[in-house]
DNA sequence: ACATCTGGTAAGTCATGACTTACGGTAAGC
DNA sequence: GCTTACCGTAAGTCATGACTTACCAGATGT
């Protein structure tokens, strides 16, 4: 059921916007607020969500908080995508035999 | 840019469960609305943003609306995902070399 | 010890969006 | 034509959540 808080996270843009940051490497909080319109805190606050997601992970070094991606909670709504493309896939072709054989 | 709206659609619990629903085959909206523990017009307005989105595809049949899953929103989503996938694995991996390498 | 840099938390504001009921409009059945 | 299903839209309510400033705590450096 974690895959739901994956999209919650990434539903927001700015959220959006420190997760693609960080696809280019480990960073801690003030470095992330620089590039970005909102304040330190409001990032802080995003960066609360996006970990207990499982999106992102936090390790502390000495005064600083390096967050860096966690592949858990990617790979999570990845499989969850997957499963349902097959499904929606599956059920869209038969879908469309059914369609053919009415005519 | 359009999968951030897949992702902002599929946030939300009712809107997901709608999605999940017309997996299993098309339907109209008055069907829909009988599984879930909202009003038709709830179903209705959230039928319109995932039709935005290109999730959710309408056509209209007599008196009815039929409404079924469109891949094309899935497709982009998916691509997007994968995409940001590989790229942060990539950079996960040379983070870890850098890692072995400094002891 | 003190000043400084780090960043999380608290409290309050404000906009957004998920719902409701009420209504209107088109297609099917009698 | 008139009623009865089907459904979208309008308008209003209410909760949630994305921000702000103010504050506090731990680590670093002098």
């Amino acid at each position: 059921m974690t895959y739901a808080n994956s999209l919650a996270a990434l539903a927001d843009p700015t959220r959006r916007k420190i997760f693609e940051r960080l696809k280019r490497g480990p960073s801690p909080v003030g470095v992330l607020a620089e590039g970005l319109p909102v304040s330190r805190p409001a990032v802080s606050q995003h960066l609360k969500v996006l970990k207990e997601a499982g999106l992102v992970s936090e390790e502390q070094e000495g005064a600083r908080r390096i967050y860096r991606i966690d592949p858990e909670g990617l790979g999570q709504l990845r499989r969850w995508l997957d499963g349902f493309w097959d499904d929606a896939l599956g059920n869209f072709k038969a879908e469309a035999e059914k369609g053919t054989k009415k005519k």
